[in-house]
DNA sequence: ATTAAAAATTTCGTATACGAAATATGTGTT
DNA sequence: AACACATATTTCGTATACGAAATTTTTAAT
């Protein structure tokens, strides 16, 4: 299942540019992607600029308009309610999977793993925080074995990333979702799958309602007029 | 979440006809894709072809080989029951969410998509059984209102139909699978979620011990020495 | 006849060029 | 001033061009 390691074509650098600004919200959701722009200040020629929007497109990170051109694709409160509700289903699952497959070294690698989180979350960066937690549910990929899974999860976990960066302007309450964590991995070493499952369901949910809830807080607030 | 319809670019239509041309088995796994050929054959330029090409490589239809250009994407058995195992979670998901939010015609909808599915099984054509089958889980996906399913599931689809292509070389008892899909929708029907939630699993696991069966078939007759 | 090195060819990634459509600017009319 | 229309400019998609690396073919040496 793993590709041959390239040295990564100017095309691709140009998309983990790209996609890692809309992410970040450099790009505003709506705002204009301008080819002839981004060549410039990348020193690159339209060419790759061209390609990895095409693969930003493929992805829903950007969308056609109608008019000329691409825009940083709206952050719609269905789509991120979409991955939520999918997350829902798909990390239980893995947890089960983890459950069967999960390395002899499991233990020592979660405790290196919920240390990273709490440090994350007393170091009170956002970008920190999201990218340690991201960590955290890949290492139940990982240890799941199903490579569709990690696939699906890290582009998800995109536009996750996005509406926090975006909309949500930082992580929701990190604290408490390292408790969380470290009930789920309690769960997990003990070998109770049912209450890991149980548990990283409840976090999930935990976590909706929590994104849900800024979210309304946010698209309360009224917008500037231009 | 719905784009704007534009008319589809050369990039995009290029696409399209080269992955099918994959998922079909015209390219053979391991098959190099040669870009000015390709280019020629479609009267169109190499750029085009080139990006997507990027996409392709994106999604995991072709890989590098660390030497020139990328070829068809080695079928591995392993990401075959990825996706089946991964569908294993989703499906019955879906299904539940379905049961909630399916639309008043649900009914009448699927009652012509069983119909349809039963004159595949007769007309005995692997590639409309194929394609109906997706019609039926992807009606599911909708019903569920799921947009980030129906995504996964469609990218997830062309790998499992490249793979009935090209390994199996045809369905999987098409007869027995929509005796199984019947069984879904009248349990989903009757409002029974629990019993639709678990005939769509056993559909799912019957369907990954077939199409397991015939891939050892096909793996252990004996491949002809160059 | 093998093998090694050199030369020629292929083929990719990226740059540049071009035509068309979209957008912006200007000009004239009322 | 407000609008209609013409003209200029921008910007995209795609074609073509170019340089470099990979691959094949040729040539030369043992």
């Amino acid at each position: 299942m793993q590709t041959i390691e390239q040295p990564k074509s100017l095309t691709e650098q140009t998309y983990d540019i790209l996609l890692n600004a809309i992410c970040s919200g450099e790009f505003e959701p709506g705002e204009r992607l301008n080819q002839d722009e981004i060549a410039a200040s990348l020193k690159v020629s339209r060419q790759p600029v061209n390609s990895a929007i095409s693969l930003l497109k493929a992805n829903g990170f950007v969308e056609d308009t109608g008019r000329r051109g691409v825009v940083a694709s709206p952050i719609s409160p269905e789509q991120f309610l979409s991955i939520y509700e999918f997350r829902s289903a798909v990390e239980p699952f893995a947890i089960r999977l983890a459950h069967e497959r999960k390395p002899a070294d499991a233990a020592q690698e979660a405790e290196m793993m919920l240390k990273r989180g709490w440090e994350a979350v007393r170091s009170n960066d956002p970008h920190q925080q999201i990218a340690v937690d991201f960590e955290f549910h890949e290492m139940i990929y990982t240890w799941a074995g199903n490579d569709t899974i990690q696939t699906t999860m890290r582009t998800n976990w995109h536009h996750i990333r996005r509406s926090m960066a975006v909309v949500v302007r930082g992580v929701v309450s990190a604290d408490t979702s390292w408790t969380e964590h470290s009930r789920v991995i309690e769960a997990l070493m003990q070998g109770d799958v049912e209450r890991a499952e149980d548990e990283m369901k409840a976090h999930i949910d935990r976590a909706t309602a929590k994104a849900v809830a800024r979210l309304l807080e946010v698209n309360a607030a009224p917008s500037e007029v231009p």
